[in-house]
DNA sequence: TCGCTGAGA
DNA sequence: GCTTGTCTCAGCGAT
């Protein structure tokens, strides 16, 4: 029989420290070493087609080589908390795959594996052992091979090692690795060796003599072994070691007659126990191996929310009279769910009706009048529940129907749930929410499914599904957001913010397009001059915007000192560059030609391809993506227009108000350090924002005792450099780097911004402490960011956690200022009938375009509202202006 | 698809 | 001995 028996405990920890990804359930079970594991497992099964499989755990209590001598294994570190808690899982996993397992009391696993590979082998069987140790090479022989597994940023490679392979890189047989252990030691299994003998003598010794028992019968002869360093001290040392040669070579050998009982027909592979391992990877939220292994749910699985989805009756209304009564109806629900097709074409509404689900479709080529009930759907008297509906309301605004009467966004819901998940698709929130697959259906909103010729029955039963689902969310986000104080953000923020965002998509902001091709012009000019610059100073061409050509042309070619390096190569970075600029002239040009480069490739040539017909970019604003509860802004970014070089404000002046409008651009002042003031309490912070005075002036002048009409410029730099820096959990080293002092020096103002605002200092820690305590932090409104990092025991992963725990209530309350403000904003411009409308939000900043004349009164209006959202122990302010660019109006 | 780079707050 | 400030999005080169 061809067996495989797997070293369980050395390939789950492989697997721990391979798979750095930080993967875990929803409910906080760290899973990249299960994840890692089982990946191996699924190559190596592919691979090696064993017929049998087992694999072998340590168990905790000392085992019987142990025995032997009180330090062995002594400083093995225990396993972390993260990886303990997935060993029980696993082995759970591992019992419905219905793969054989052992561990035995006194024995070692490496102890189970010789004994297997010796059973099968005297059967005449094959094994394969897989592990990531090496001690195991012992073992290999004719019949059994070792496959010695390393992950390294989540790749998984092999190497398999047979008596030849051993042979070419040791020059021994397999069987003498114990001697070779014997001599030289093993710190990581605590086998001590022969004190001073390590592997550049121990290695040769073994080549020539095999055994140590045949080395110490040879002892004069030692020091004439070629290729052993001829140390007069080596024979006193063997001489004096021998005894610990021979107790250490006890220890590095593996036992072949643990008593286990094995057979090889024990281990025969046996079909996998499909529905318990399915519910368990659903438990471990791996629906992509669930896909690979072709597992579904069982009769008996599903929640009742999702049974109650599938017994859902639904029809299809095809005339007016049918469309009125629901219409009627659904205007005395409290709600309504709904998913419409993008396009619009096409949507499925789900009601409770009795104790059961009611769901109706409706298409607009299969009902005369389904404008008309577009038109009465959409209006404040039906109040909807759905996935998603900025987008549809963007989609809705260029319909002209109205965006009222929305209730509920599940989509928002799960992502203040949980902001850091990345994405919400309905099927990932069944799996989460109710452990539960939802029928894969891939075209389910896809209008071409739905088309005049097609089949609609599997993509309708899809959408109904779903619409179903929508539903079961609806009630159970709610419950959630109820329990964590969530609901308010998602009714008051979030959710009425989307008409918001709605609106400012469908405005859009003017380009002046032949503005932005001229710059172009310009710059390809200049990019041209330094490319032939560059290419003369190197005396080569190569390719300027490949940090690996650049590297070798810099460091390699020219000789300049590499400063840093990355995990691929030579850093090319701005910082590193600027490093070099005094050593070489081709800097200076590389410098700038990467700025060039960039604004044309990104932002000339990026946005001229996204300007619309009617001359204006339609940015998309992504509202469940960011872990703070920012927005951000894709396809094209707006949120990243340069400003800072003189340069890439030019691009500023790209953006323009329509003839007759301007631009009024108002920007709230510091708020991220308000906030801090604010959530601190500090007073000293406090009475400075109060005071009226520079904030920068102010700490500089009480961190470093001086009056403030005579803070120098440099240390102003320097307190600002901290202000900000804090927010970030930032360290001394890196506030060195910021402001090009000693690190020494950076951890005195450090030390001293601590002492004058002692109450920062106790608010971080608070804030870090209350954080491992509940396992998340949040915002002044309750939204949430959870943090199981906090808990970590790798230092960088729980420092991580720590710089979030400190940034996120900051940055998050400022965002969720600014979305307050914007539905402030946004309800007083339409209230008092301008024709004012928001365009742009960008962080701290809100633009808005309006008529001339409207220009004073929104600038008031702006800094009334966006100064009024909160009333903090500090001032807010905001500080509006009028221009016809936004270079003009920021 | 990933890593590097750089634009913004 | 090792790491070293948060949150984003896009383009490019290399794989």
């Amino acid at each position: 029989m061809k067996l495989m028996v797997i070293d369980g405990n050395s390939i789950v920890n492989r697997a721990f420290y391979g798979v750095t990804q930080n993967l875990s359930t929803r409910d906080g079970l760290p899973t990249n070493a299960i994840f890692g594991f089982l990946n191996i497992l699924l190559k190596l099964l592919d691979e090696e087609k064993p017929d049998g499989l087992a694999v072998a755990f340590d168990l905790k209590a000392p085992t019987f080589r142990h025995l032997a001598y009180e330090g062995y294994k002594a400083t093995r570190h225990g396993m972390p908390e993260e990886l303990a808690a997935q060993m029980p899982v696993l082995k759970e996993v591992l019992d419905a795959m219905n793969v054989r397992r052992y561990e035995l009391e006194g024995w070692e696993a490496d102890d189970l594996l010789g004994t297997m590979a010796k059973v099968n082998e005297e059967a005449g069987g094959n094994t394969v052992i897989v592990t990531g140790d090496k001690d195991s090479l012992q073992l290999i022989d004719e019949k059994t091979t070792v496959k010695l597994v390393s992950t390294r940023m989540g790749q998984t490679t092999t190497k398999e090692m047979t008596p030849e392979a051993f042979r070419a890189e040791y020059g021994f047989d397999p069987v003498h690795m114990i001697d070779l252990k014997a001599l030289m030691g093993d710190s990581s299994d605590n086998i001590p060796g022969v004190t001073g003998i390590g592997e550049k003598t121990a290695k040769p010794l073994v080549q020539l003599y095999g055994t140590v028992e045949a080395l110490y019968d040879h002892m004069p002869d030692v020091c004439t072994v070629p290729g052993v360093p001829a140390k007069a001290g080596v024979i006193k040392k063997l001489e004096a070691g021998r005894e610990q040669a021979m107790m250490s070579k006890g220890l590095a050998t593996i036992r072949c007659d643990a008593p286990m009982g094995f057979t090889p027909a024990d281990a025969e592979r046996k079909p996998y126990n499909e529905q318990v391992l399915y519910d368990i990877l659903l438990r471990l939220e791996f629906s992509k191996l669930i896909d690979r292994l072709g597992l579904c749910p069982g009769p008996a699985g599903g929640a009742a929310e999702q049974r109650a989805a599938e017994a859902v009756r639904s029809e299809t209304v095809t005339d007016r009279g049918r469309m009125e009564e629901l219409m009627a109806l659904w205007r005395r629900l409290d709600h309504v769910s709904f998913l419409a097709l993008p396009d619009l074409s096409g949507l499925c509404a789900v009601w409770e009706e009795g104790d059961g689900l009611r769901a109706a479709a409706l298409f607009a080529d299969g009902l005369d009048c389904y404008n008309d009930f577009l038109r009465g759907f959409f209006a404040a008297d039906i109040k909807k529940v759905t996935h998603d509906c900025k987008n549809l309301m963007t989609r809705l605004l260029e319909e002209g129907l109205s965006v009222d009467g929305f209730l509920f966004d599940t989509d928002i819901a799960a992502y203040l749930l949980s902001p850091t998940d990345g994405s919400y698709e309905l099927e990932k929130l069944s799996v989460s929410y109710f452990n539960t697959e939802a029928a894969k259906a891939k075209g389910y909103l896809d209008p071409d499914a739905f088309g005049p010729l097609a089949d609609r029955s599997v993509p309708l039963a899809a959408l109904t599904g779903h619409a179903a689902l929508v539903d079961s969310l609806y009630h159970e986000l709610g419950r959630r957001l109820d329990e964590l104080g969530l609901r308010s953000v998602h009714d008051e923020i979030d959710l009425p913010l989307c008409p918001v965002l709605a609106r400012m998509e469908r405005a859009g902001v003017l380009v002046d397009g032949k503005a932005l091709a001229d710059f172009g012009k310009n710059l390809k000019t200049g990019i041209d001059t330094l490319e032939a610059e560059i290419y003369r100073l190197a005396g080569e061409k190569f390719n300027i915007l490949s940090p690996k050509q650049l590297g070798t042309v810099l460091f390699d070619k020219l000789g300049l000192p590499p400063i840093k390096k990355t995990k691929t190569g030579y850093s090319t970075n701005a910082e590193v560059l600027e490093k070099l600029r005094p050593r070489h002239e081709i800097i200076g040009a590389i410098l700038d030609y990467r700025q060039l480069t960039k604004l044309n490739s990104t932002y000339v040539e990026g946005l001229g391809k996204v300007i619309a017909p009617d001359g204006r970019i339609h940015t998309c604003f992504q509202n469940t993506v960011t872990a703070t509860g920012r927005l951000s802004s894709t396809e094209p970014n707006l949120q990243n227009i340069p400003v800072r070089t003189e340069l890439g404000a030019e691009m500023r002046k790209m953006f323009t108000a329509a003839p007759g409008n301007v631009l009024v651009d108002a920007d709230y002042s510091q708020i991220e350090l308000r906030l801090l003031a604010h959530m601190s309490g500090d007073s000293a912070m406090i009475d400075g924002f109060n005071s009226g005075v520079d904030i920068h002036t102010v700490t500089a002048s009480q961190v470093f005792g001086m009056p403030k009409d005579q803070v120098p410029p440099a240390l102003r730099r320097a307190a600002k450099a901290v202000n900000f820096g804090i927010v970030y959990g930032i360290s001394a080293f890196s506030l060195s780097e910021d402001i090009h002092v000693t690190v020494a020096e950076a951890r005195e103002y450090m030390q001293k911004y601590f002492e004058h605002y002692s109450g920062v200092r106790a608010y971080m820690d608070r804030v870090v402490e209350k954080g491992r305590e509940d396992g998340y932090v949040s915002t002044l409104y309750g939204r949430r960011r959870w943090l199981p990092e906090l808990k970590s025991s790798n230092f960088n992963t729980r420092s991580f956690g720590e710089r979030v725990a400190l940034n996120m209530p900051i940055q998050g309350t400022a965002a969720d200022i600014i979305k307050l403000a914007m539905i402030r904003v946004d309800a007083r411009l339409r209230a008092e009938g301008l024709a004012a409308r928001l365009v742009l939000q960008v962080h701290d900043e809100l633009i808005v375009e309006c008529p001339e004349a409207e220009g004073q009164t929104v600038r008031d209006l702006l800094e009334e509202e966006m100064e009024g959202v909160a009333a903090l122990s500090v001032p807010l302010l905001a500080e509006a202006k009028v221009g016809k660019t936004w270079a003009e109006a920021h």
